[in-house]
RNA sequence: GGGGCUGUAGCGCAGUCGGGAGCGCGCCUCCUUGGCGUGGAGGAGGUCGCGGGUUCGAUUCCCGCCAGCUCCA
C-alpha cells in the first residue's frame, strides 16, 4: 500500500502545472492535436509544440515552460484495451527548459515533485539512466542520495533520445515506481524489465547534436524535455490496476455500459469493448474539437479509423445503431475545465461523430450485400472458402472489415483463404512504402553562387536589419547601405543596370505572408539626375529587405541618400485585397465552421487567392452567404487596427495564428472591428469601406481537403463587372432584347429549336414513308435475296438508320445498303441484313468492309447492321453498285 | 503520397465484342373507382461527371482533371 492521498486527475494536473510555475515555468495551454509542423500528422508528444524552439528554428524569449499536452498515438492501437496502459488519446505532463536549467534542476525538481508534492515514499522510487551518463548518476547518487542499487544503467535503446539519424539528441533518465511484489511478473527481473516497476516519468537531456558522420558535438544551448503520462500516475495515485479504472476513463465506461444494459467487469470480452470504446471516444472528441473531420486520408483517416473501430466494438455489447455520439458529451463534461475548446464545440462534435457513424452503417450495408452474393457463388461452385482476393477486395475497395466478413461467412460454415488475404495486404503495403521512398528522394540543393551571396548578406545583416517604415508611410529619405549586382556586392550601379539595393530603412514592403512586394521609385534627394525603378521587393534573408531595381537614369552609390517612394496606388490596391482576405477568412469560419484554417494565400494588386481546409466543395448558397457577409462588413465601415503584443496575449484574445508558434515573441495583430483578429505582418487599409466591393470569382479544390477561393476588390471588382456587363450587352444585342429578358428569350429559342428538331424528324419520317415506296422499285433480286443499294438524302448516321429500318420493314427479308453525302463533304454508308438472312450467313459487317474502301473509308458493325464513313463522295455510286456484285 | 471502385432520367441502377441509351420507382395525361389506393393505356424527362486522344464511328478503349466511396502510408 502506498501512503498517499487519493487524488483526482484534475488535481494531479493542477499540482504539476502549479509546481513548475513556482519554479519559474510559464504555464502554456495544450497546443492543438494538429501540429504546425507539416511533416507530422498529429501531436504525439508533449514536446511537439516546442520543437521549433528546441531545433532553433524560431527565436523565442521563452526559457522555461510547463504544459499538459493532448496527444494522439495509434501505432500500438492493437494493444488498446488489452493492456493496462495503451491509449490512443492521452495527456502528457511535461516541463521544458530552452537553453536554461539542465540536468541538476530537472532531476532535483522531479524528485521534489514526486516525494513532496505527490507524496510518493522515497523507498518505492527507482530510476534508470543512460549507461555512459556519469553526470546523471552523480546527481542521483550524491545530490539526491539515492543508493547505487536503485540507479539502473540502461543502453541506447531505452535511455538515449533522438529525433532522427542526425540532429539534437541526448541521454535520458526515467523514474519508476515499485508497485510491490504482487505485481511482479513470473520471469522477475528489475527496472525496465519487470512490470512490477512502472515507468512514470522520462527526463530527456538534450545535449548533443548528431553530425552527418555520426559523431556527437555538444549543443551550445542544452535543453530539458520531460514527459509524465497523466493516466499512468492517476492509476497509481487512485490505487487501481489499470488506467481504465481511473476517473479519466471509468465514468465513460460506466455510461456506455449502462446504456448497453450491461455491467463492467462481468465479461472479459465485453470489458475489452468497453475499454476500447472509452479510449476511442476520448480521441474522437479531441480530434474533432481541433478541427479534424473524418476523411479518406491523413489525420482525417486516422479519425475515421478510430471511429469505425469503436463502432465495430459496439457490436460486442449489442449496439447496432449509432451510439458514440451519445458518449461524446460525457467526455466533454469530464474535460471542459481543462480544455474549453471541447465544450465550445460540443454540438458540432456530436454532429460530426453521428454523421460518420451513419456513413459507416451505409458502408457496412453495401458490404453485406456484396458478401451475400459471394456466398451464393460459393454454394453454387461447391466451395467452402472465400478467396483471399475477394475478401481483400471487400476490405480494400468497399471498406468492409475482415472480421465481419469472417463472421458472416461462418454463419453458413464458410471460411476465408487467410494466407492469400495477408499476401494481398502485404503487396498493398509494399507499394505504398516504395512510392513513399520515391517521393522523398528529390530535394533541392542550392548552388554555390547563391550560398556565397547569402553569407555576404548574413554579414550585412549583422550590421543591422532593414528598418521597415511602410506601415505608416510610403515615402522616406534614407541611405543606401549596399548594392548587389550579378550576385556580387558592388559600390555603385549605373544607368541601364539591374541590381538589388539595400537601405538603412525603407517604406517598401518585401513579399511576405502571401502579400506581394512593393513597386516604386528611388530618386536623389539633391538633384534630378537619378531615377531608379523598383519593380519588386523581397527579403532574401529574414529582416533584410532587397529592392530589385533597374537604373533608368544616372547612377546610384553606396552611402548616398535617396528618396524612396512606393507606388501608392498599387499599395492601396494590395491593401484592399489583403484586408478583404482577412474578412474572407472570418466569413468562411462564420459560415462553414471553426475548422476552417488558412493553408496559404496570395495577395497582389489584381486579386486575392485564399486556400483553406474544408471537407467538401462549397455550395452556391454557401458562397453567396460568404460573399454577402464580407460585403456587409465592408459597408459597416469597420475600423482596421494593428496592435503589437506578445504571442500569448494574442492567443488569449483569440487571434488566429498560422505557422510556427513563437512563444513569448512580439507579434503584430490586425484587428478588424469585432469581426476578425489575426496575426499578420502585412499592410492594410484603415477602414473596410475602402475595399469598395468584394466579388468571388471562383471556388475549386486543389488537393485533399483543401479548397481555393479567388476574389477581387475595388477596381478589380469593377473591371470584372464591366467585363460581365460587356458579355451581357453583346448577348442581349444579338438576341434583340433587354438584359433582364435574356433568360426568357434563351428559353424560347431552345424550346423552339427542340420543337423544330422534333418536327423535322416527324416530317422526315412521313416523307420517308412516301419515298420508301418509290425506292422499293429499285429492288433487285439476286440468288433469291432481295437487295436494295441506293443513295438517299440523309442528315446523319441516325437518319440513315431510320431509312434503313423503314425499307427493311417493307421488304421483310433482304439486304439494304444505303449511302448519303454529308454536309461536310464526307459520305456515310449503312448496311442492314434481315435476321433470317443473317442466320443464313449474310453479314452486314462484311458487306460494309468490302465497299467502304471504295469511298476511301473504313467501317464495321454487327451481322445485322453495320456502318462506315468515307471521304470520296464522287465514288459513292460506284460503291453502291459493288454491292450487287459481292452477293 | 500510392492503389482499388464508382459517376448514365428526379431517385435507385442495367448497358455484353466500340455500331440504335434502357429497367424499376417517382412525375404528367387518360381510363378503371363514389374518392384515395390498386389495376390498365399513353407520355414527358439525358451535355452518358468534365476535357483531350484513338477510330469511319466512343456511354463503351486510352490519357488527364473533377467529385464520391475505400484501403495502405
Amino acid at each position: 500500500m502506498l501512503h498517499v492521498n487519493c487524488m483526482t486527475s484534475n488535481e494531479i494536473r493542477e499540482k504539476f502545472l502549479k509546481f513548475f510555475e513556482s519554479k519559474g515555468h510559464k504555464i502554456t495551454p495544450s497546443a492543438s492535436l494538429v501540429p504546425s509542423d507539416p511533416s507530422i500528422l498529429l501531436t504525439i508528444a508533449g514536446m511537439v509544440p516546442f520543437k521549433p524552439i528546441f531545433l532553433g528554428q524560431v527565436k523565442s524569449s521563452l526559457k522555461r515552460a510547463v504544459s499538459s499536452q493532448k496527444c494522439i498515438r495509434t501505432n500500438d492501437i492493437e494493444n488498446v484495451g488489452k493492456t493496462a496502459r495503451h491509449h490512443t488519446f492521452f495527456e502528457m505532463l511535461g516541463n521544458f527548459s530552452f537553453g536554461d536549467y539542465f540536468k541538476e534542476d530537472a532531476i532535483k525538481w522531479a524528485w521534489e515533485f514526486f516525494t513532496k508534492v505527490i507524496g510518493f515514499p522515497e523507498e518505492k522510487l527507482w530510476v534508470s539512466i543512460f549507461k555512459d551518463d556519469d553526470e546523471s548518476y552523480d546527481i542521483w547518487h550524491n545530490l539526491i542520495g539515492l543508493p547505487e542499487k536503485k540507479i539502473v544503467k540502461l543502453g541506447e535503446k531505452d535511455n538515449f533520445w533522438k529525433v532522427g539519424p542526425t540532429g539534437p539528441c541526448g541521454p535520458c533518465s526515467e523514474i519508476y515506481i515499485d508497485l510491490g511484489e504482487k505485481k511482479a511478473s513470473k520471469e522477475g527481473g528489475g527496472v525496465g524489465v519487470d512490470e512490477r516497476y512502472l515507468e512514470l516519468w522520462n527526463l530527456v537531456f538534450m545535449q548533443y547534436n548528431r553530425e552527418e558522420d555520426g559523431s556527437l558535438t555538444p549543443l551550445p544551448k542544452k535543453n530539458i524535455d520531460t514527459g509524465l503520462g497523466l493516466e499512468r500516475i492517476a492509476s497509481v495515485l487512485q490505487k487501481v490496476d489499470t488506467d481504465f479504472e481511473t476517473d479519466l476513463f471509468l465514468p465513460i465506461i460506466e455510461f456506455v455500459a449502462q446504456n448497453a444494459g450491461i455491467k463492467y467487469k462481468e465479461d472479459q470480452k465485453k470489458d475489452l469493448a468497453l475499454k476500447v470504446i472509452a479510449d476511442h471516444v476520448r480521441a474522437l472528441v479531441f480530434m474533432v474539437s481541433d478541427g479534424i473531420v473524418p476523411s479518406n486520408e491523413g489525420r482525417g483517416y486516422v479519425l475515421r479509423m478510430l471511429l469505425r473501430r469503436a463502432f465495430r466494438y459496439g457490436k460486442v455489447i449489442n449496439y447496432n445503431q449509432p451510439f458514440l455520439y451519445e458518449a461524446a458529451p460525457l467526455v466533454i463534461g469530464l474535460m471542459k475545465e481543462v480544455y474549453p475548446e471541447t465544450y465550445n464545440e460540443e454540438n458540432r462534435i456530436c454532429q460530426v461523430i453521428l454523421a460518420e457513424e451513419k456513413r459507416f452503417q451505409e458502408t457496412l450495408n453495401i458490404g453485406i450485400q456484396l458478401l451475400n452474393n459471394k456466398k451464393e457463388e460459393l454454394k453454387q461452385k461447391n466451395k467452402d472458402k472465400l478467396s483471399g482476393r475477394d475478401a481483400f477486395k471487400l476490405y480494400d475497395t468497399y471498406g468492409f472489415p475482415l472480421e465481419l466478413t469472417r463472421d458472416i461467412l461462418e454463419e453458413d460454415g464458410f471460411g476465408i483463404e487467410e494466407d492469400d488475404f495477408k499476401n494481398e495486404m502485404k503487396i498493398q503495403r509494399e507499394r505504398s512504402r516504395i512510392m513513399r521512398l520515391k517521393g522523398t528522394s528529390s530535394s533541392k540543393i542550392s548552388t554555390k553562387g547563391e550560398l556565397s551571396i547569402k553569407t555576404r548578406l548574413e554579414a550585412l545583416k549583422e550590421r543591422g536589419e532593414t528598418i521597415f517604415l511602410g506601415y505608416d508611410s510610403v515615402e522616406t529619405k534614407c541611405k543606401v547601405i549596399a548594392i548587389t549586382k550579378d550576385d556580387k556586392l558592388v559600390n555603385e550601379a549605373a544607368e541601364g543596370d539591374k541590381c538589388e539595393i539595400f537601405l538603412e530603412k525603407t517604406p517598401f514592403y518585401a513579399e511576405k505572408g502571401g502579400q506581394m512586394g512593393d513597386k516604386g521609385v528611388m530618386t536623389s534627394t539633391s538633384n534630378n539626375n537619378l531615377l531608379v525603378e523598383i519593380f519588386d521587393t523581397q527579403a532574401p534573408i529574414e529582416g533584410l529587405i532587397a529592392h530589385f531595381a533597374e537604373i533608368s537614369k544616372g547612377e546610384i552609390k553606396v552611402g548616398q541618400e535617396v528618396l524612396a517612394r512606393v507606388d501608392s496606388l498599387q499599395r492601396k490596391a494590395i491593401a484592399r485585397n489583403h484586408t478583404a482576405t482577412h474578412l474572407l477568412h472570418g466569413a468562411l469560419r462564420d459560415v462553414l465552421g471553426e475548422h476552417v484554417k488558412q493553408s496559404g494565400s496570395e495577395v497582389n494588386n489584381h486579386h486575392l487567392r485564399f486556400d483553406f481546409n474544408h471537407f467538401a466543395p462549397l455550395t452556391v448558397e454557401e458562397l453567396e452567404k460568404i460573399e454577402n457577409l464580407v460585403n456587409e462588413k465592408i459597408l459597416d465601415e469597420l475600423k482596421v487596427e494593428t496592435k503589437i503584443s506578445t504571442f500569448d496575449k494574442a492567443k488569449e484574445m483569440g487571434a488566429i495564428a498560422l505557422f510556427g508558434e513563437k512563444y513569448g515573441e512580439q507579434v503584430r495583430m490586425v484587428k478588424i472591428g469585432e469581426f476578425s483578429l489575426e496575426l499578420c505582418g502585412g499592410t492594410h487599409l484603415n477602414s473596410t469601406s475602402n475595399i469598395g466591393l468584394f466579388k468571388i470569382l471562383n471556388e475549386e479544390g486543389i488537393g485533399s481537403g483543401i479548397r481555393r477561393i479567388e476574389a477581387v476588390t475595388g477596381f478589380g471588382a469593377l473591371k470584372y463587372i464591366k467585363e460581365k456587363e460587356g458579355i451581357i450587352k453583346e448577348v442581349s444585342d444579338k438576341l434583340q432584347t433587354i438584359p433582364s429578358e435574356i433568360p426568357l428569350k434563351i428559353n424560347q429559342i431552345i424550346d423552339d429549336a427542340n420543337h423544330m428538331k422534333k418536327k423535322i424528324k416527324i416530317i422526315r419520317n412521313k416523307l420517308a414513308h412516301y419515298e420508301v415506296d418509290k425506292l422499293l422499285f429499285e429492288k433487285k433480286e439476286i440468288k433469291g435475296v432481295n437487295i436494295i443499294s441506293l443513295k438517299v438524302e440523309a442528315e446523319d448516321n441516325n437518319d440513315l438508320r431510320n431509312w434503313g429500318d423503314l425499307i427493311k420493314e417493307k421488304i421483310k427479308s433482304g439486304i439494304v445498303v444505303l449511302g448519303t453525302e454529308l454536309d461536310n463533304g464526307k459520305v456515310a454508308l449503312l448496311a442492314m441484313v434481315s435476321d433470317d438472312l443473317a442466320d443464313k450467313g449474310y453479314n452486314a459487317g462484311n458487306i460494309i468492309k468490302d465497299i467502304a474502301p471504295i469511298v476511301g473509308g473504313k467501317g464495321g458493325g454487327k451481322k445485322t447492321m453495320a456502318q462506315a464513313g468515307g471521304s470520296k463522295a464522287d465514288k459513292l455510286n460506284q460503291a453502291l453498285e459493288k454491292v450487287y456484285e459481292i452477293i
